[in-house]
DNA sequence: CGGCGACGTGAAAACCATGTTCATTTAATA
DNA sequence: TATTAAATGAACATGGTTTTCACGTCGCCG
């Protein structure tokens, strides 16, 4: 608990980031919610816990941890941001189920290297995509298509 | 002339939709952009050209041409939907160059078969994927990477 | 310690793309 | 031409996100 500088104290030592009792709530319930969530409803559950931290700040926070590449974000059909707190310090992409919100990092390397091999083919340069990838999830499907979605979301949305 | 019952007399003869004068304004002006515009900017045009239709029914008919498949849509960094007028009729991707618009379709077999095995390796049904490619394209990169954005938008956004 | 200055906070308001309402107009058909 | 369901659009509503700005506080230095 010293002087670092950081946002947290042992992770997320960004650049120039002050550890505030907000920042560190914010990471804190990013990091015990196991599926992508929306600024709103981690505000919610923060407020809901007691917490006094404004709307305003969880999204300067997340921001940050995104430009920090400390979360992934997603972007649900209606444009609303998702966020995750990112277990690993790579790259990654995720399927993730349009009924209860379960997400699962899927192996997209085969699209990296076809990606890569993009900027050569094209002629164009400093390269970026974004890969999106939804679906229903086996415990989403009861036996047939009858119900859009049969069950709750497993980690509220 | 005709009995088509269709949005065009000739083309884009989508169920149950008829041939109205800004219909036709829309889907005359989205011909003749060669990159991706927004719903604004396209209402932009047809009010600058003289024509008279509401910014209400630009939306409508663009989300009436999405759902009749007969535009590609890409959403920009803020979310911000922007619309293609499709060539074919066939599901594609784009890498579009950050400072000028321009679009160039891509070849994403690669990532069609990869995506397809992904239902049997996750046990996810109903899969769908978007996939965003942006870069800076040839003409807009002088030789290193000084300006941001050198040149004007190829077909101002 | 104590103070200073930059950074952080948050309530309120602004923003902005998009959707909805509903009275009026109009295309398609008989 | 009469009829009617569909289409239009100005005004309004919506909802996520950002900006404003007065106030608080974190971190550093003496
Ligand atoms: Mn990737
Ligand atoms: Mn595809
Ligand atoms: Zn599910
Ligand atoms: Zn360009």
């Amino acid at each position: 608990m010293g002087t670092v500088g950081a946002m947290e104290d042992g992770h997320a030592r960004a650049a120039g980031l002050r550890s505030t009792r907000q920042r560190r709530a914010v990471l804190d319930a990013l990091g015990r919610c196991p599926e992508f969530i929306s600024a709103q409803e981690l505000h919610a559950r923060l407020t809901d816990a007691g917490g006094t931290v404004g709307l305003t700040t969880v999204y300067r926070t997340l921001r940050e941890l995104d430009r920090a590449g400390l979360v992934d974000v997603v972007r649900d059909d209606s444009g609303e941001r998702l966020y995750l707190r990112r277990p690993t310090d790579e790259h990654r992409h995720y399927l993730i189920c349009r009924c209860c919100g379960r997400s699962q990092p899927v192996d997209a390397e085969a699209v990296e290297v076809w990606a890569a091999g993009l900027a050569e083919a094209t002629g164009f340069a400093e390269l970026e995509h974004t890969l999106e990838l939804t679906g229903v999830c086996a415990d989403c499907r009861p036996g047939g298509a009858e119900e859009p979605c049969p069950r709750q979301p497993a980690c509220a949305r």
